[in-house]
DNA sequence: GGCCAAAGATGATCTAGATCAATGACGCCC
DNA sequence: GGGCGTCATTGATCTAGATCATCTTTGGCC
């Protein structure tokens, strides 16, 4: 699933050569909504949120990624400014990978070309799913939603949750309304706490709240 | 700008055997939601709306193409059902290509992939600019946005114009809600009407409504 | 184990936009 | 040129969720 996964030796060859490991620490930045960007990321281990800002400060998440996956490559590709911050949420280490050495094995490897259209598709997916819920249902709907994606995947919610405001930034809701759609849904049984920490009990009642029943 | 761009004589001679030509009307549809896809669309002339639709029926639109784009390489890239409908606003000429003869072309033509990928890094871009708008700014703000988006491409918006239920699917809020959004700025004399025609007129005041200021 | 900052919960109130219900204005077609 | 369906407007009312204001928990950490 890494983006070098059928890659050519002597793309890999260079990527091994050009990358620049680095550690990161939580609230650390990896690139600036705005900024021109300057080459790829991979991720080895830890978390990273990507969001962008309203002119007024607001602030709403386009994406989370984890271990083995990358960013910036879009900006590669469009050849404008960054649309969106990436900050790191959990510490780990991740390589920089210098715009020529990426763009020079988009063009001559066609199986790395496979692999990042695929993870555009798949970013591109996510994106108007989102869209699609936050214009048109309800918030517990969308809670729902994002619990039920996040028990799936091992990488998100269970190895290092979530916080109400990163959920209120993923779902466009403010962290009030997250703590009580989240309270109520512990009060019907659908979901337990553990700590800080929210586990699903009922996935096939959240699946129909996600679905837009009513309650 | 055309997915051929910079394409070899192979795949462009490719392309011309594979082509499968029809003309379309109004209401017409592509592709529907959940199908398997069998192939991807060039628009060659006329107008496609694409929308997902919620479990209850609501609708959202995720990408309005014009001439020159083409649909469906999304599908044929995740190998995924088709994540939204595809419906004719404005009867045109759209050609078909079959699945094996884009993904061959794909794996073997660089310039193409690069094309496809700067597609859907466009999408992707749009899809979470409307995000953060959907999610994050006022009614007047994202109609603002809109407004001003379709009075920069003759594409849309001049050459046949939305309707306020297109608007409002774009948007993320209700018929009513656009018509008054509209007829205020109309009030305000930030756009004009002509029949059923908007036109920008104060195109700085829209540009400050949109990022945020609260009249 | 006690302190403190960050995170979460909860109540009271406010409001943008949805919803419901008519009414008006085209454009079109016989 | 009158009738009709589609699109748009406008008013009245309702409500989900935002906002504002505290208060409580939790989890480091010395």
């Amino acid at each position: 699933m890494g983006i070098l996964c059928g890659a050519t030796a002597a793309v890999v060859d260079a990527f091994d050569q050009a990358r620049v490991p680095c550690h990161y620490e939580r609230g650390q930045t990896l690139f600036l909504e705005g900024a021109t960007s300057k080459g790829m990321f991979c991720i080895k281990s830890g978390r990273v949120k990507m969001f962008r800002s309203s002119p007024d400060g607001k602030v709403q998440m386009v994406g989370l990624a984890g271990a083995g996956q990358f960013l910036g490559h879009r900006e590669l590709i469009t050849g404008l400014p960054c649309s969106c911050t990436a900050e790191v949420l959990a510490e780990g280490d991740i390589c920089f990978l210098d715009r020529e050495t990426v763009l020079h094995a988009l063009d001559h490897d066609p199986s790395m070309a496979r692999n990042v259209m695929s993870a555009l598709a798949a970013s591109l997916d996510l994106a108007e799913s989102r869209l699609l819920e936050v214009a048109r249902m309800r918030a517990s709907a969308r809670l729902a939603s994002l619990l039920l994606q996040c028990s799936e995947s091992d990488r998100l919610g269970t190895v290092d949750p979530l916080t109400r405001e990163e959920m209120a930034q993923i779902c466009g809701l403010t962290v009030e309304s997250v703590s009580r759609a989240v309270r109520s849904m512990g009060r019907d049984g659908l979901v337990g706490f553990e700590g800080r920490r929210i586990f699903v009990l009922d996935r096939p009642r959240l699946e129909r709240l996600k679905t837009g029943a009513t309650a």
